[in-house]
DNA sequence: AATCGCTGCAACCGCACTTAT
DNA sequence: GATAAGTGCGGTTGCAGCGAT
């Protein structure tokens, strides 16, 4: 539809822009202290603030908003964003919903800045010579992949197993297949990741707890039935995860996800693999 | 010490989607 | 249903900081 009046279009008369200053951060802060987020375009009227309404709600989702982590990615988190990218594509909102304290803009730069390279890297490494066979091989696995994530109905639009409440969810396009980038790293995470089949035994106290964490947030909640898809479909998978009366389910992928959280397992050979000799402890919620 | 090039991050831009009228 | 307003999201840019020369 139509574009935003105000600031958007070539910014109007007297909206700052650039760096914010810690007076600029006090005012927003004390604001939506006081009136909570949302309804940007009043903060500049009523805070007096020089900035548009977008970058208002940008300076508070990126950088003010509590309970935000700043700092050194951890090789899970890079290993989860591998694993999400690959499978969403550049969805990056997506993603930080599976990382609640990262936003989507640092998920993005790190992605741009790091992981891409080092997936780049890896890549030259394992065919430097052939890169043709090379993308046959990694668009196969990743069809199996996708594939399988499908047959777990990871994506069915229209599917009746899935929660009509989670359909805006769905409004996530199906980049299951396209959007991924076809890198042999990931290939060989999903090679990984499927050898290994979901263990319901895998079940960790820690990621009970960090998934009952990520239900506080909705956005999260709903990400989490992009991947869900067949609620019935994942809870014949996995049993234990959700307890506590919770009610909710996991996929294989979260599983996945989750088995990787857990400290000390194998699964993290995947992630290791993939960035070597950068292993720390993992990251604990 | 000066400069140059590179890297990483914060912020901007513009399109798309959702909601309100 | 059409339009306008508000918000979300992904791509891109600008610049500060840092290391190499």
């Amino acid at each position: 539809m139509g574009r935003p009046p105000c600031c958007d279009n070539g910014g109007g008369a007297g909206v700052k822009k650039g760096p914010w200053t810690p007076e600029e951060d006090i005012v927003l802060v004390s604001y939506i202290q006081q009136h909570g987020p949302g309804n940007w375009r009043s903060v500049p009227e009523n805070t007096g603030l020089m900035r548009c309404s977008k970058s208002c709600r940008l300076r508070w989702t990126n950088y003010l908003r509590p309970g935000i982590k700043r700092g050194n990615f951890t090789p899970h988190e890079e290993g989860i964003i591998i694993h999400l990218q690959a499978l969403l594509g550049n969805k990056w909102a997506a993603i930080a919903s599976y990382l609640p304290q990262r936003t989507d803009n640092d998920i993005k730069n790190y992605w741009n800045t790091h992981l891409k390279k080092k997936v780049k890297r890896l890549q030259q490494q394992t065919h430097p010579a052939d890169r043709s066979s090379f993308q046959q091989q990694t668009t196969t696995v990743d069809n199996a992949a996708a594939e399988t994530t499908t047959s777990s109905n990871y994506y069915k639009p229209g599917s009746n197993s899935i929660d009509p409440d989670m359909q805006p969810a769905m409004a996530y396009p199906n980049t299951t297949c396209n959007a991924a980038p076809a890198t042999m790293a990931v290939s060989t995470l999903f090679r990984s990741w499927m050898a290994k089949a979901p263990s319901p035994a895998a079940a960790d106290y820690k990621a009970t707890v960090a998934m009952h964490e990520f239900q506080d947030d909705r956005e999260t909640s709903a990400a989490v039935s992009v991947i869900s898809g067949d609620r019935s479909a994942s809870s014949e998978m996995v049993v234990g995860r959700g307890e506590a009366g919770t009610g909710t389910t996991f996929s294989l992928l979260e599983n996945w996800l989750l088995d990787d959280m857990a400290p000390g397992q194998a699964a993290m050979d995947g992630i290791m693999e993939f960035s070597p000799g950068c292993y720390a402890e993992p990251i604990m919620f």
